[in-house]
DNA sequence: GCCAACGTTGGC
DNA sequence: GCCAACGTTGGC
């Protein structure tokens, strides 16, 4: 199956590229958006490449990228009680929600801000740009190219 | 801090 | 099943 590309969206101050960094691997949980589920249970597959970006007022820019470990899973944070995104609709035996996890690969350069990415013509069709609040969604691979050259990966 | 966009909920 | 109300996201 060929490798395939996503964003993935964050406030920095819930969880940033730092953090990712320093916890190796992080549980992508919290979703709480169909589309965005839909994604995480039946499309994103270990080996796939993921954009990081920084949404909020400090950053609002792709600063990473990472790669999936693990294919989607149940979110067992939706049975966690005591969790901020519990789910009493979602039960182990019949899971509402979906997670991936995700490891750092390398952080760009330059972090490519929103405002950059508005202007280059590759990315016009880029779904941050026309629909912004989709927290997980697909990137091409062309799009994927030109952001990882305009972070300075070292691929490039 | 404001507000547009838009996803979700709930009354009918 | 429709749609108004509501809540949240996230750029500005």
């Amino acid at each position: 199956m060929a490798k395939r590309y996503w964003l993935f969206k964050s406030e920095p101050s819930a969880y940033s590229y730092d953090m990712l960094i320093a916890d190796k691997v992080a549980e992508w949980d919290g979703v709480r958006n169909f589309q965005a589920r839909n994604f995480l249970r039946d499309d994103i597959t270990e080996g796939d490449g993921v954009l990081f970006y920084h949404s909020g007022r400090e950053s609002m820019a792709v600063v990473g990228i990472a790669i999936v470990t693990r294919s989607g899973y149940p979110d067992h944070t939706a049975w966690d009680i005591p969790s901020e995104h519990f789910d009493p609709r979602s039960k182990p035996e019949n899971p509402l929600w979906f997670m991936v996890d995700i490891q750092a690969v390398e952080q760009f350069m330059q972090p490519v801000t929103l405002a950059e990415m508005k202007k280059i013509p590759t990315l016009e069709n880029m779904i941050l740009l026309r629909r912004g609040r989709l927290s997980v969604q697909p990137v091409s691979p062309e799009e994927w190219n030109a952001i990882c050259k305009l972070g300075g990966v070292s691929a490039f």
